[in-house]
DNA sequence: ATGGCGCCACATTGGCGA
């Protein structure tokens, strides 16, 4: 089973993109973030023409998330269970048996602001329900748009960034505290090249001057973490005309 | 010290992302 995560950065620009995406890496399912799109404007049409069904949660201008798959997907359920959030961050469906979820972590502007408190606080909400979602499934991947680089060798210039927003300590112990959930960072079970970033800055020629952030990730319960057999960046996506800032992360876990 | 780029909308400038 193929499994993608991908924010998109407004689905109705990058479409073209993610049907190529499709096409060429025919992933059973692919989490999007950042659709940007209300529902009433997903395009379900080229989706299902690609092959693909397609479950959303969107809204205007922001945010926005959908899970696209092979195979039909049910129980699906937008947004932390119980915890009211206007903003669409969270779509979980179950997929061939795997409990897939694609998340949208807040950005969290700089530490100064409120919305680093809002994204703190909607992280200890995300990993309360990802406790109680572990109880009940066995086999369950949470995938996106973490805006956390975990570790040094996720930044391209740590000193530089070390205390900002994306590299701050609270937010790496944020993303510890998933990991210890019992969840793994499936792109680390694997040997990787240095300078693997998901994330460049549109701005100062960035992706080829390779300076950008890890902070895109896949994260597997233990069922799955046994089973996943590779987890790659796909940079090529990244190079096209007109891309996203992000780019795809792609794992495969034999089942 | 600031903005750089890209996308969006009560748009021709400002909010937001990261």
């Amino acid at each position: 089973m193929k499994l993608a995560t991908w924010n998109v950065n407004s689905l109705k620009v990058r479409l073209p993109q993610v049907l190529d995406f499709l096409a060429a890496q025919q992933p059973d399912a692919l989490c999007l973030q950042e659709t940007k799109l209300e529902d009433a404007s997903f395009p379900i049409a080229e989706i299902e023409r690609a092959g693909y069904r397609a479950a959303y949660a969107g809204q205007k201008t922001y945010n926005g998330v959908a899970i696209l798959s092979r195979t039909a997907s049910t129980d699906l359920q937008a947004g932390i269970l119980g915890y009211e959030d206007p903003q669409k961050r969270v779509l979980a469906a179950t997929i061939d048996g795997v409990r897939v979820i694609s998340v949208y972590v807040p950005n969290g502007e700089s530490v100064e602001s409120d919305k680093y408190k809002y994204k703190l606080a909607w992280l200890a909400r995300l990993t309360a329900w990802l406790e109680a979602e572990l109880a009940t499934h066995q086999r369950l991947a949470v995938l996106g748009d973490y805006n956390i680089a975990p570790d040094e060798r996720d930044v391209y210039d740590p000193k530089a960034w070390e205390g900002q927003v994306l590299f701050s300590e609270p937010e790496r112990a944020a993303f510890r505290r998933l990991i210890a959930l019992g969840l793994a960072d499936s792109f680390r079970l694997f040997e990787q090249p240095e300078k693997s970033y998901t994330w460049w800055d549109y701005r100062m020629n960035m992706f080829k001057r390779k300076l950008g952030l890890r902070i895109d990730h896949i994260l597997l319960s233990p069922a799955l973490t046994g089973a996943c057999r590779s987890c790659t960046i796909d940079r090529e996506m990244r190079a096209r005309e007109r891309p996203s800032d992000h780019a795809p992360v792609i794992a495969e876990v034999a089942l």
